[in-house]
RNA sequence: GCUCCCAUCGUCUAGCCCGGUCAGGACGCCAGGUUUUCAUCCUGGUAACAGGGGUUCAAAUCCCCUUGGGAGUACCA
């Protein structure tokens, strides 16, 4: 038994908690389970807590569906949290537009400390001036040097800021970016990272529409939320600069950074989206995905067979490594051997191969039984078939080394459902002769004879009988198969005929000796 | 364009922080072996420190430059 102890508790003064905090404005693609699931090993090998928190600032870009499928997706890769929207909590709410109320308090604190301004900016303006920007080659950015030339509150006397809020002229508010310093930050796995303020913008952290933008609800509830680090995707790491602003200007303490490098396309460059899984023909998506608006569906990891542990394995080693030769891990074990510092710096291409390797592995691990049990269900919906357990449990005994998905099973198993009904022409060609059919008849004629139909001995019977007559092992056998199995395929040949079943294997010997004479 | 981040086999990566092993493992691929077929399995092989400068007796490892790649650059998250 693994123990689940706090490890490095010492250095980690403060009770550990972090969050997930995803945005539903569709399903959840593989990167963002692989951060949620960094989030929880973290927490769950620190002795923290794991919060789940539903990032919906942006009304216009919600999804229906998109929230409960976040949640369902978590829960198949035995991602749990601690707190959250269904799981309660006593920092919640857990969803931002239900914390609407609060941030608006926080943007006026910053105002009037003089971290913040009004900005009643015309989105068409500002458009403009990008516009102008980008034909000489160059960035508008919104900061030290601009600002004083914009309508904002910055460049209007307090009679004129009253005069265009009572009028209820629409503002953003902005965070005033210090002049000429430099901001040096720390992240977990970068190390130190500096950036120059007169490179930043003043971001908008309160909209129009009255809710709070990003930057500025993840800074108040991370505070409020007392989360102790945050760990995201790199593509956060921009922002950094202005979040760690933001906490200095709040007066706050800081949590802990840890920028996550991205998870790449197999094949080319640049991060890995829903197109590559389209044209390369792997999912990237933990569960299949229906989009409300279009009908379009996206496949997911579980219908296409995955196992959650298996996909959690090999999204677990996309980034991070235990420092060792092991492969295969339970979550438990992930718990246990994880930790941010074996969490590489660059982006890791994702290779479909090695995942279905995975798949592969937890799929012999499988006990038989376990294994015969998940079949029969994909038997019974797939094909109406109903065998028995114990057959089902011999068979998947004898093919499971060689598939990886529980529904390739039927690819190399079906013969033992139904006899052949056509004779592979090259094997045909290369493994009957003009005696085959005398043998096989002779074949069958003495298994008949033979009480106890098992593989063993069923074999001993027939490596007399080929010793006796002075017959070729390989001549026979092969044809032997060709009848049984219709192709060049298949388990050992003792094995299938103990499964088939006297009768059956008889039966199936003479037809095809009549099939082949015609 | 600008800002930031990154750089070891085709891919995931160990080694880098604390310079000194034929640069290790896994996936894939190839070959051989086992076998009544196919697959598995076993054995072996393939293949990398992006380039250039420094520092040093010694550089994958430390420093600088170049190149390449990525991300960000919204009243999106």
């Amino acid at each position: 038994m693994v123990s689940l102890q706090p490890k490095i508790q010492l250095i980690m003064p403060k009770n550990i908690r972090v969050r997930f905090a995803p945005s539903p404005t569709g399903p959840l693609h593989m990167g963002g389970v692989r951060t949620a699931l960094y989030n929880y090993l973290f927490a769950k090998s620190n002795g923290g807590k794991m919060i789940l928190r539903i990032e919906d600032t942006d009304q216009s870009r919600f999804v229906p569906g998109a929230e409960h499928y976040i949640m369902e997706s978590l829960a198949w890769c035995g991602i749990q949290f601690d707190e959250g929207v269904s799981e309660g909590g006593s920092y919640g709410p857990y969803r931002q537009s239900e914390r609407k109320s609060i941030y608006k308090a926080y943007a006026d604190q910053l105002i009037q400390t003089g971290n913040a301004y009004y900005a009643f900016d015309r989105t068409e303006d500002l458009n403009e001036l990008r516009k102008q920007a980008e034909a000489k080659k160059k960035t508008f950015i919104y900061n030290a040097q601009t600002r004083k030339t914009l309508r904002n509150s910055l460049n209007m006397n307090d009679d004129e800021i009253k005069k265009h809020l009572m009028e209820g002229t629409p503002y953003v508010v902005r965070f005033m970016i210090p002049e000429n310093i430099c901001i040096t930050m720390n992240d977990l796995i970068r190390g130190r990272v500096t950036v120059k303020s007169e490179t930043l913008d003043d971001k908008v952290l309160f909209k129009s529409d009255g809710m709070p933008t990003y930057h500025l609800a993840n800074i108040v509830d991370d505070h409020l939320m007392e989360i102790s680090h945050v760990i995201r995707g790199e593509e956060w790491l921009p922002s950094l600069p202005l979040h760690v602003l933001l906490y200095e200007a709040f007066g706050w303490e800081k949590p802990q950074f840890a920028h996550l490098p991205l998870l790449l396309k197999p094949d080319g460059n640049g991060k890995l989206s829903k197109r590559d899984g389209d044209r390369l023909g792997f999912p990237v998506f933990p569960l299949q995905w229906k989009d409300p608006k279009s009908g379009e569906i996206s496949s997911g990891y579980r219908e296409n067979g995955y196992y959650p542990d298996a996909f959690v394995n090999m999204l677990a080693l996309l980034g991070w490594n235990p420092g060792n030769d092991q492969e295969l891990f339970s979550m438990t074990e992930l718990i246990e051997a994880f930790s941010l510092d074996r969490v590489g710096k660059s982006g890791s291409k994702f290779d479909p191969e090695k995942a279905k390797w995975f798949n592969h592995q937890y799929l012999i691990q499988r006990s038989d039984k376990q294994l015969a049990s998940e079949w029969k269900q994909w038997l019974k919906t797939e094909k109406n078939l109903e065998p028995e357990s114990v057959k089902v449990v011999k068979i998947v005994s004898l093919i499971k080394e060689r598939v990886n998905f529980v529904k390739e099973l039927w690819d190399e198993a079906s013969f033992f459902f139904e006899a052949p009904e056509s004779y592979d022409e090259k094997v045909i060609k290369k493994r009957w002769k003009t005696d085959s059919p005398e043998q096989m008849e002779n074949l069958a004629t003495l298994l008949d004879t033979l009480e106890d139909f098992t593989a063993e001995k069923i074999d001993e019977k027939i490596k007399n009988w080929i010793a006796d007559n002075e017959l070729s092992m390989g001549v026979i056998m092969n044809a032997l198969r060709l009848l049984l199995v219709g192709a060049a395929k298949g388990p050992h040949l003792g094995d299938i005929m103990e499964v088939l079943g006297k009768a059956e294997s008889i039966k199936r010997i003479r037809s095809g000796i009549k099939t082949l004479l015609n």
